[in-house]
DNA sequence: ACAAAAGTGTTGTACGTACACCCATGA
DNA sequence: TCATGGGTGTACGTACAACACTTTTGT
C-alpha cells in the first residue's frame, strides 16, 4: 500500500509486450439511391494479415515513437484511406486484455468528413459501410462503432459538430437534413429555423440555392464559435 | 496512400520505446475547517525518483500485461494511495511526444470517493491538495487535473454522479451542498429540491438528520438509475 | 420568543413543440 | 395554376429562476 509510482522502467511494465495503436471512425453521411434521407457511412479497411485477415477492421496503424497521439490518428488515418477530416476528436482507449491475440492498446478517435471531400474512386481495401448495417468487424471494432455512433450522436444535440460533414455554404433543409440523418428521427422546419437562427452560430449570406421550387437562403458558420467546446484541452483542429 | 494497417509489430513501430502508464484523478469533497462550503480535494503522491523527482504527481503506475485498463486503473490507484473509489471512468489518453523525457503514454482515469472513505491517517508520500490552489506538478498533470475538473462541472450538470461523494443516506441540503462546491455557485434550495424531488432518482427514507433547527429528510438514491449514461460501453462500476 | 433551516406556493420568463398559414418558384 | 419546399405567426405546455411564505426544531 505504500509503494509509490515511479514512471520508470520496472521488471513487471508491459513496455516488451504492450503496443500501442491508433484507430479511427470516421463518418460520413452518404445519399443512399432513391432514399430521402441520407445514411451514416464509414470507411473500413479489409485487413491483408493475420490475425482477422480478410475481415473488415477501422482504419489506423502503430503509433509511432516520434509522434502525438493526434497526428498518428491524423498519419495512419491517411495513410490507409487516403482521408483528411475536417474534425478529429478523441474517442476512448481500449486496451481490454483479449480484444487482440498479442497485447494491444488502441487509441481511438472519431472524425467527421463532408461528403464532398470523399474521393469517388475508392482506395485499394477500403470500402465504405452504412454504419447501421455492419459486418461483423476485426477485433472489437463493432463495439468501437457502436460508442463512436453514440458519441456523434450525443455530441450534435449540444455542440456544432454537424458543420462537419457541410460545406462552407448550405440551406437551412440541407443543415436540417444532417441532424435527421444521425438524430434518425424528422424535426419540424420551422421549429429548427428558429433554434438555430437564435443560436447565434449561423451567418446568412445573400446567395441562395436554386433549381428546386422557391429559393432556399444559405447560410455560412460563424467561426468565431468553437465547433465543440472541449474545455482545458482546446479546439487544436 | 494504400499501406494497409496491420496491427502486427513492424520495423517503425514504437513498441520497444513507448510505455503505458494509468493514473486517476481522484476527486472528494473536503470541509476546511471554518469554511462554509467544501471544496473539491484530490491525493498526489510525491515522486521519489527522477524524473521530476520530489514534485508531486497523480497517483499511477505501469499497465501490467494481464490486466485491463480499468483494472490498472484501480490496482495503481490502491497501491500508491490506498483508495478505493466509489465512481471511476476513463478520462482521456495523454501521449504528446515531450510530456516527458522518455515517450509515455498515460491512459488518465477520474473517480469520486466519499469523504468519509478517506482514511485519517494519510499515506507516506501521498497528501491531499485543493484542487484550486495546486503546485506546480510533475510532467502535464497540472493540465490533466484542470481537464478532470472540468468533466466533474460538466457531468455533475446532466448525471447523477454527485452521489460518488455522499454517503448512502443524506440530506437535499447535503444533496445540495456538494452540487454548490462543485459549480462553486449557490442553488436556490427550494428550486433544488423540486429538480431533485422530480428527477426520480431520490427514495426518501422515514428517517431524519436531527442536530440543528427542524430535522431534515434523509434521502438515498434510487439504485436502478444508473449514476452516469455511459453508452454501449456500459456502467461497470 | 426567536433564529435558522426545512419545506411549500406563486409568479414570470424562456424555450421547445405543434401546427396553421403565407410566399416564391419550377414545371 | 398548382404542387412544393421556404419561411412566418401563434398558441400551448414544460421547465427553471426568483422570491414570498409557512413549518418545525434548538436554544
Amino acid at each position: 500500500m505504500t509503494r509509490t509510482s515511479t514512471l520508470t522502467p520496472t521488471a513487471d511494465n508491459a513496455a516488451d509486450t504492450t503496443r500501442v495503436a491508433v484507430s479511427t471512425v470516421i463518418f460520413t453521411l452518404r445519399r443512399t439511391s432513391g432514399a430521402e434521407t441520407p445514411t451514416v457511412a464509414l470507411p473500413l479497411v479489409r485487413r491483408t494479415r493475420d490475425p482477422h485477415e480478410g475481415q473488415w477492421a477501422l482504419p489506423g496503424g502503430w503509433l509511432d515513437a516520434s509522434e502525438g497521439l493526434d497526428a498518428a490518428a491524423s498519419r495512419t488515418l491517411g495513410e490507409t484511406t487516403g482521408l483528411a477530416p475536417s474534425y478529429l476528436e478523441q474517442l476512448y482507449a481500449f486496451g481490454a486484455v483479449d480484444r487482440s491475440p498479442t497485447r494491444v492498446i488502441s487509441i481511438v478517435y472519431w472524425a467527421l468528413i463532408r461528403p464532398d471531400e470523399v474521393p469517388d474512386e475508392s482506395v485499394e481495401n477500403v470500402q465504405w459501410f452504412d454504419a447501421a448495417s455492419l459486418p461483423r468487424l476485426a477485433f472489437d471494432h463493432n463495439e468501437i462503432v457502436d460508442y463512436a455512433l453514440w458519441r456523434l450522436r450525443n455530441k450534435v444535440g449540444y455542440s456544432r459538430i454537424a458543420h462537419g460533414l457541410l460545406a462552407d455554404e448550405f440551406t437551412l433543409a440541407e443543415l436540417r437534413e444532417v441532424y435527421e440523418s444521425i438524430l434518425q428521427r424528422r424535426l419540424d422546419p420551422a421549429n429548427f429555423r428558429r433554434q438555430v437562427e437564435n443560436s447565434g452560430t449561423l451567418i446568412p449570406t445573400d446567395r441562395f440555392r436554386t433549381g428546386s421550387h422557391r429559393p432556399a437562403r444559405l447560410y455560412r458558420y460563424n467561426q468565431d464559435v468553437e465547433l465543440a467546446d472541449r474545455g482545458p484541452l482546446g479546439g487544436r483542429h
